[in-house]
DNA sequence: TAGAAATAGTTTTATGTCAAACTAATATGC
DNA sequence: GCATATTAGTTTGACATAAAACTATTTCTA
């Protein structure tokens, strides 16, 4: 079988670039996932908790720009770690439309207890490029981030 | 609030290689799932279309290590697209745990209308960066992918 | 060759994810 | 001031995803 459409050298330069990138991705997915398995978190769940962790309690839409999500996706995760007493909900007194999420002392119990092997983990990983590759990498992929907020594809 | 934790140089760098890449890949997957939702495709639906294009008739399994997905999760979008007449499933006579999917007719004129424009949107996205560039991204995120399969994080 | 191990696939359970419809509260405009 | 916009959050429906338990079939092995 082994079909294929015709490429040009600009779309097979691309398309290795992404395929690339996109594994690559995915690869660090995968590890972070499963460290973050080892205490019942999700990505999405650690993403938050991090974020509140940083910068104090916040409402659910700026939790959503955040951590790059839906509105009806940061109910479903806050949901799931308030029901493990991760955070709380506090209704704003001045206006009853904002909850805002804070972390539990369990919450911030976790945070200190993940963290440190979530960035040595990453750290270990990126070890295998020299500090030169890892600025050049990070530079290329936020020339490819900027480039895209203008793009519609 | 702004806490942070402390941060040696070698954390930072990685950290913020690591920050970068995630979040162009993520940048890469809205612009693609945006243009595959046009034709009701979900990423793992066009995937799984373009594996069979490319390779033919497969069995789940098969299907599963090409788009790197569990095999329940396989059946799950199998059923899906087996649904609207774009694959189908054939039992195999030799031995009956195996099904045989392939392309429908419909299905290959599905892959042939969304193909080229999904290639065109990539090529357009990396176009902000030089050939050279693109080799040095592809080159430095498969030197992360092949560091990856060894650790365990 | 019969029982055990392995394999392909499905089902179940729990979570994530989005979009769109919805509710409740606040702000705006005439 | 009241009708209308907007805004924060929830709910719903459809799909994705993994892990684990399960079924059916085949292979291995003693």
């Amino acid at each position: 079988m082994k079909r294929t459409f015709h490429s040009s050298k600009p779309e097979s330069d691309a398309l290795n670039a992404y395929i690339k990138l996109i594994r690559a991705s995915e690869n660090l997915s995968v590890a972070t996932h499963r460290h973050l398995a080892d205490h019942d978190l999700t990505s999405s769940q650690f993403a938050v908790l991090e974020t509140l962790y940083h910068l104090g309690p916040l409402c659910q839409i700026e939790i959503g720009k955040k951590i790059q999500k839906s509105r009806g996706n940061v109910t479903t995760v806050v949901n799931n770690l308030a029901r493990r007493k991760l955070i709380e909900r506090q209704k704003d007194c001045r206006d009853k439309r904002f909850s805002q999420v804070a972390l539990t002392d369990l919450g911030e119990k976790m945070v200190y207890e993940v963290f440190p092997h979530h960035i040595a983990g990453i750290v270990r990983i990126f070890s295998c490029l020299t500090p030169a590759e890892q600025h050049e990498l990070a530079r290329l992929c936020r020339k490819l981030g900027l480039s895209q907020q203008a793009k519609t594809y």
